[in-house]
Parts: C-alpha cells; structure tokens; sequence
DNA sequence: AGCTATGGCCGGGCAC
DNA sequence: GTGCCCGGCCAT
C-alpha cells in the first residue's frame, strides 16, 4: 500500500459538461488524480456524446472504526499522514446488534495517498474498521445515493436526478396488482420498478478489432511487449460505419481491396495508422472490444509507447487488469460474457467456450471467418476477417433491439456499480455493492465478514457430499422407465421465496430477542426474528415478486408491441440473475457478507417445501415419478388435481408451483439427473446423459442425437416397438463403423478442458497427458485450451499426434455402451445382444472364461 | 487474484 | 479386485 503515483491515474480528458446539459444518464464514476477530483461521466442522447462532470469534493475514501478518534489520535502510523486523514465521530445503526452505535468516520482527504483508493490503506494504517473495502467512487455513489444507468441534469454547476417518475396507468396498475403485499414490499417494489421501467437510451458505440503479425508461427503475440507490427485494424459501429485500415509498409503498389459496405484505407507507417485509430476510438462515447482488457488496448497502448507517442496521446489507459478509455468507456464484451451468471441465465447456455467464434456462433449465429495462418493472408482476406471480427463483436450487443446493452444498464441500475465495472466484475460483487448501497441508504454500519461470522456462527446440517458445508436440496429418486403423459411443475424463484417467506437475512437469523427464539426454521436449529423485516429478505423478495408478478407475464404479454415484449424480457432476465445467485453467495466464504445459517436455512426450507409439495401430491392420489431440488415430475395428472396442488402451495407454502413442461413421455434411468423428456411438438429435453455432454467425441454424441430423434417420433406406446427396431439398425450400424475403422480421428476425439494450468494438476488425468504430450513437442499449452485427445491401446494421444490405427476400439465400444445404456436400460433393451457380444456380466465372464 | 451454492454421474488413476 | 478420490461436466 502506500502512496500511489498520480501517474497510474490518468486525467481523463474530453468534453466537460456544460452548466445545463440536458437529461443525461450517469455511465460511469472515477478520480482524476491531476485535478483532484471527483468525475462522473455522462451520457447525452441528443449529442450522443460523453461529458465530464467534475465535482469538488475529495473525500472519496474512508473508513469507520470503533475507536474514539482520541484513541485513533495515539495511533503513531496515523500520525504519519496527519494532512490527508480527518476524523470525524458519527452514528451508524448496527443492525446485528439490533442499536445505534457512535463510531469514527476515518477520511481520507486524498484518496491518491491511501492505497490506491480501495481503502486498504486506510485499515492498514489504523487496524480494525467496517466499510473499508469500498472502491473510492463506490464511496461517492453511496453517500450520494446516486444509482449508475440513470438519468441526471446539470443545472448551474449542480448535479440534479431527473425523477423518472412511473407513468401515472402503470402506477395505478401496480398497486392493484400488489394490493395484497405488505406496503413495506409494495414500496420497495414501486421504487424498484421506477428504477427498471425508466426508459434505456440507445448508446452510439464502436466495436473494435485489431491483428497482428506474428513472426512466430502459432505463437500469440505478447501485448506487454507489443514487438510486433499491427497490421490491421476494424471497427464497426452503432452509426453504421464499417472501416478497416491496413498497413502496407512496403508502399508497394498493391491494388486497395474493396469491400462492400465498408471503406478500406491503407497506410504506409504504422504510427500514422495509430493515430487514425486513436482519433476513431475518441470520436465514441462507448468503446466495444473482445478481450481488449487483455489484447487488443494493451497491445495498441504499448505499441504506441514502442513507437514514441507520449501518453498524452494516446487515449487508453492500463490498469494491472484491465484497459480503459480517457474520454469514454470501454466495454470488453470477453468478461461479460464469460460470466457464468450471464451465460447460463441471461443467454440459457447458448455458448460454451471462451471464443469470439463460440459466443457469436450461440448468440447472434455469426460465425468468424474461416481463414488460414494471418501471415500469409492477402490484404483482402485480412481486411474481410478483421472486418468480420469487429462486425459480429458488435453484434454481440445490437442482436435483438440492443438487447445485451439494456442488460448493462438495467443490472448497473439494480446493483449500483458502472457499467464498466458491472461487466468485468463477478456476480458476488454485484450483490455486494448493492447490499453496501442499501447499508449506507439506511444508515446501517456495513459489517465485517469476522462480525457475521462471530455473532452467528456456522452450520448445523452435515451436506450429503464430503467436504461441503451443510445440507443442500433433496433428489428424489427417478422411477426408471418410460412413461406417457408426464407434467412437471417448479416452484417459481424457490430460493428468493424461501428468503422472503421466511424473513431470512444476516441480520434477522438468529436474532439477539428472547422471545424469537421459538421462530424456528424447519429443518434446523436457527430461529429468525419476527419483529423486524430482514433487509436481505425485502430486497431479494421485491425483486422475487416483481420479476413473477410484473415482469415474466409482461415479457410474454400478446397485447404489447414486440420491442415492448423485449423490453420486458431484458428486465425479467436481469432480474433472475440476481434472484439466482442470490442464494449461493451468502455460502461463500469469499463472500464479504458471508454468512453461513442464512444459505443453511436458506436450503432448509427449500427442501421442507419440496418434502411437503411431494407428500401433497401423493395425498392428491399423483404419482411422482422423480422430484429435483424445486421440482417435481408427475405422472399424468388430472388438471384439477394439479389445481388443487398449485392451490395449496399457494396457500400453505406462500411459493407458486406452476407448470413448467409438458412431456408426451419421458424416459429415466435408474440415476439422478438424467433422464429425456419428449415434447407434444417432438422435441427433446435431454438432462444430464452423457451422450450430450460437451467432451465427447462426435462419432459418439451424433449417434446419441439420432438415438434421442427416433425417440421423439415416437407418439404413442404403440410405436414403440416400431423404434426399437430403428435403435436396433442404429446401433448397429455405429458399431460398424467402429469395428471397420471407418472414421476421421477428429470424429474420435474427446475434448475436454484444461481446468487450471498444466504445472496445478496433482494428478494425472486423461486430458493433462495428452496436454502434456503437446506441450513438451512444442505446442504453448494453457488453462482453458481444449484439448482434444484419442484412446490408444497404451493410453491417450492428443489427435494431432495419432494415427487411426493407434485408436483403442474396444475402449470407444464400451464408451457407446455406456451412453446408449442410460436409456436402452429402460427401454428393455440389452445393447450387447444388439451387436452380438457375450453378455458382459462377472458371472458371464466366469463361466465364458 | 479467481471466487454464488450443493447434489450427482462418469471415467480414470491410485492405494490397499 | 475393491474402494476412494480427482477432475470434468452437468442439474437445479
């Protein structure tokens, strides 16, 4: 820690606002180290430019302690920085004492001075304080309850929120449609949704790409280096413009390519070439790249050191991790969508690996271009590549009405952080700073995680698997078979209900009143407060009723336009990633608000609810066929029988149950987690079974697909029969072609993904051989490399190493075995038999040997 | 400096 | 051989 130069924090230069800028939405916040001062940056529709707006203010940093300041004044560490740090005594509510408290406000007066600004500083130098971790400008936000996303005005020098106000029909509305929540929920929810229904501007933004030569082949170019030239540049923008600029050192008179819809420009040094694109990247208020944190801006920042520009001129500035523009901001679509919590609940998986290729391909459905090594494209087959490049990365964020924008914005809203931090920073952090921004709304101290920890203690449930925690969901055993006519309910937002049912927050669990402690939660020895409202409840329940009262129906409402639909279905997904994780992160010990009987009791009521829903369903006279965590699949029920099980979860449980899908039939194993459920339509819901699964081998899983799509035709039990015999040819003719070798060894190969780097691994798994193997005949080898490996009779080979007759048949043989076993178990069919081999029984083995 | 959780299946590797 | 653990991938 320690003082941090003023040359790590760049001026941020660009337009300042003038005195009466119109309604412009606040992006994003940070200290300009030069001026010492606050800024925020806003955003101008109408100009459809970013301004600054400096504020005077500099206390940006602090700290509370529990020490007088006449105590802190003894503290000789202190005394060494008496001209940035002030004291000041103030009360904080301390919502786990139930009190008001007087504690002492530690301000630093030059954030610059105090560890950078995190305010790591600040403890080091007087020991045990709350609230310390706040980054500097979160400090601003929250003292000010300004919330990033939203729309501000500056009148005569002074920052003033335009009140969005919700229109007066929809207010109206709300409160009919909430007239039965209670007005502490009912208001939250009004606020919430001010915050969610205030319109999101269209952003002007350019996607950027840049190539580089690399005279090594395969090698990646090093962006700390930046030794080698850029030889290409794209960009792509909101504005419709599509430019790409080449460099021809050689000024050789090569013919200029010639791209429809885009202007192609060469230029014969490379510096002039920056200067274009640093001109270009100053013109847009958001600056769009795919992985720029870690290439492209640190690769042209450190190419344009290389070749003498001083930083004044150039407009990025690098952070240790990441890369950001002086005078707009930049957006690396590779860390948002990469987050686990936006893959899977905000794109439904749509992608799987951590390439442009991959997420556009799931996304958009645009794909790169295919291009041999970059050295020895023409100057037309790298301008269209690096063109394409910069297109579909822009697309990223214009697909479906600007969809992934909106996100942005709206989860800005919700959690109060910018949207350039919002999109590099995990999903934990989202809900901590929303936490920290409810804390300093209401006054309350924000708490250690040592506080939490020691006021209320660990777990009391033991977790079914070695090593976990506490107790976690229940799952119910399948009855394996096939079964006709199977309707699946789930309890909507299970989680978030179980936390607003039953009051559950850090603060209410285990409260410090006599007369709680017979309000016990089911399943588990800790009891919650019934005096006061936990804050972790209202807020996690507000945004749990919003989404299944507001804004699913909206998202699907036949009566709005489609972009009013859209609309809707951004704010309910952002929604949902925040109700999901919800949960989790209150287990996680990295988690600064961690606190162990809240995700315990969390989960206990998840599973009393899930018990009592499948008792109830066996009382109605259902058969439950299998039941995972929060849902329950039941064997053709009668439409009033699930009425009445909807209605008395309704009733007894607060949870709706709703009907999620329908399956013609659907088939289990005897194993959890697996089973194939086949839609009215003839589709197939295939969970869990291997055959579908992201590592194996596409000989493998091709056959599993045409296995799953004779079962779809199936429509009656009847037909049946008439499958099997289709199976029968199927399965056989696949191992035929095993048998005969009949395949390219890519079709063979497993491909499984390096976990962590190679030097980590303890032991010596399939995957990290092959890896090996590569890596020691040249091949540069990293954490998140697929590596794509055959089973050999003495092992594995990574493909690139194998030949067709190294391949170990017998191994791939058992491989379909056991994935076609999964669903041949319960269709009574005997997959040896099928290909005419002993049965393979240890009782066959003995008697056969 | 990466971090929401637990439950479950599968194959391979290793110790006994 | 059996049992256990690891690593990857998935369900919720």
């Amino acid at each position: 820690m320690g003082f941090r130069s003023e040359e790590e924090v760049s001026a941020p230069r660009g337009r300042v606002a003038p005195d009466d800028l119109p309604p412009s939405y606040f992006l994003s916040a940070g200290y300009d180290g030069k001026q010492e001062k606050a800024f925020l940056r806003l955003y101008e529709p109408e100009s459809r430019q970013v301004y600054l707006w400096y504020d005077n203010t500099s206390h940006l940093s602090y700290a509370v302690s529990k020490e007088t300041p006449e105590q802190l004044r003894g503290n000789r560490r202190l005394m060494d920085y008496p001209g940035f740090l002030t004291l000041e005594r103030v009360e904080k509510f301390d919502a786990i004492a139930d009190e008001p408290v007087m504690v002492t406000k530690v301000v630093a007066t030059n954030p610059l001075a105090i560890g950078g600004g995190a305010g790591g500083g600040i403890r080091n130098i007087i020991g045990e304080t709350w609230e310390s971790r706040i980054r500097y400008y979160q400090n601003y936000i929250y003292d000010r309850g300004l919330i990033p996303g939203m729309p501000y005005r500056v009148e005569a020098g002074n920052l003033v929120p335009v009140e969005y106000e919700l229109p007066e029909d929809i207010q109206a509305e709300m409160q009919e449609a909430f007239a039965k929540e209670d007005p502490e929920f009912r208001d939250n929810m009004m606020e919430w949704a001010r915050l969610l229904q205030c319109p999101v501007p269209v952003m002007r933004r350019v996607a950027v790409d840049i190539e580089v030569y690399t005279s090594v082949a395969n090698r990646l170019p090093n962006p700390d280096e930046a030794i080698e030239p850029i030889t290409a540049v794209s960009f792509a923008a909101s504005d419709g413009l599509r430019r790409v600029i080449l460099l021809n050192e050689t000024g050789e008179a090569a013919a200029l390519p010639v791209i429809e819809g885009a202007e192609v420009a060469f230029y014969e040094d490379e510096r002039s070439l920056l200067a274009e694109v640093f001109r270009v990247l100053d013109e847009y208020p958001v600056v769009l790249t795919f992985n720029g944190d870690n290439f492209d801006l640190r690769y042209l920042k450190n190419r344009a050191q290389n070749l003498a520009y001083s930083n004044d001129e150039i407009p990025i500035t690098l952070g240790r991790r990441f890369a950001y523009l002086r005078n707009g901001l930049h957006i690396d679509l590779y860390r948002f969508f990469m987050n686990n919590a936006i893959r899977v609940y905000a794109f439904g998986n749509r992608y799987r690996e951590n390439t442009l290729d991959a997420v556009s391909g799931g996304v958009t459905g645009r794909k790169k271009l295919e291009v041999g090594a970059i050295n020895d494209l023409t100057f037309e087959e790298l301008a269209r590549y690096c063109l394409n490049d910069a297109d579909i990365t822009y697309g990223l964020t214009s697909f479906n009405d600007d969809l992934a924008m909106k996100l942005m914005v709206i989860m800005s809203r919700i959690s109060k952080q910018t949207m350039e931090d919002l999109t590099r920073m995990g999903v934990s952090r989202w809900i901590l700073a929303l936490m920290e921004w409810e804390h300093r709304q209401r006054g309350w101290l924000i708490p250690n995680a040592q506080d939490i920890l020691l006021a209320k203690g660990g777990t009391t449930t033991t977790a079914m698997i070695k090593g976990k925690k506490y107790k976690g969901a229940i799952v119910q055993d399948p009855k394996p078979g096939v079964h006709f006519g199977v309707t699946v309910l789930d309890f909507a937002s299970l989680y978030p209900s179980a936390i607003r049912n039953w009051n559950l927050s850090y603060e209410t669990l285990l409260c410090s009143h006599e007369d709680c402690k017979t309000n016990m939660v089911p399943g588990t020895s800790h009891w919650v407060c019934t005096h006061k409202r936990g804050m972790t409840s209202l807020i996690i329940g507000s945004l749990k009723d919003l989404r299944v009262l507001r804004y699913k129906p909206l998202a699907k409402d036949p009566s709005l336009t489609p972009e009013e639909r859209t609309y809707y279905n951004v704010v309910q997904a952002a929604l949902k990633v925040f109700l999901n994780a919800s949960y989790g992160v209150f287990g996680a010990e990295s988690f600064p608000l961690y606190c162990p009987p809240l995700a315990e009791s969390t989960a206990a009521v998840g599973r009393y609810a899930m018990t009592r829903a499948i008792e109830e369903s066996t009382r109605l006279g259902i058969d439950v066929l299998y039941g995972d965590t929060d849902s329950v699949f039941l064997a053709h029920p009668t439409q009033e029988q699930v009425d009445r099980l909807t209605a008395w979860t309704d009733r007894e449980l607060g949870i709706d149950l709703d009907i999620d899908k329908e399956y013609r039939y659907a088939i289990f194993s005897k194993r959890k987690k697996n089973y194939l459920g086949v839609f009215a339509d003839g589709s197939v819901d295939i969970k869990g079974l291997t055959g579908k699964k992201r590592h194996i081998p596409p000989l493998l899983s091709n056959a599993f697909m045409e296995l799953t799509t004779i079962l779809g035709g199936v429509e009656t039990p009847g037909e049946m029969p008439e499958a099997k015999k289709e199976i029968q040819v199927l399965v056989e003719s696949v191992y035929a072609k095993l048998k005969d070798r009949d395949f390219d060894l890519n079709e063979i190969a497993f491909r499984v993904m390096l976990g962590r780097k190679l030097s980590a691994y303890e032991t010596n798994p399939q995957h990290v051989k092959a890896a090996k193997m590569l890596r020691d005949q040249g091949t540069p080898i990293d954490m998140g490399d697929i590596i794509r490996y055959v089973i050999t009779k003495n092992g594995v080979k990574p493909v690139q190493m194998a030949a067709n007759r190294d391949v170990d048949i017998n191994k791939y043989v058992d491989h379909l075995e056991s994935m076609f076993e999964q669903l041949l178990d319960a269709l009574d069919m005997d997959f040896d038999t099928m290909v005419g081999r002993p049965k393979q029984t240890s009782l066959g083995k003995f008697f056969g040997a």
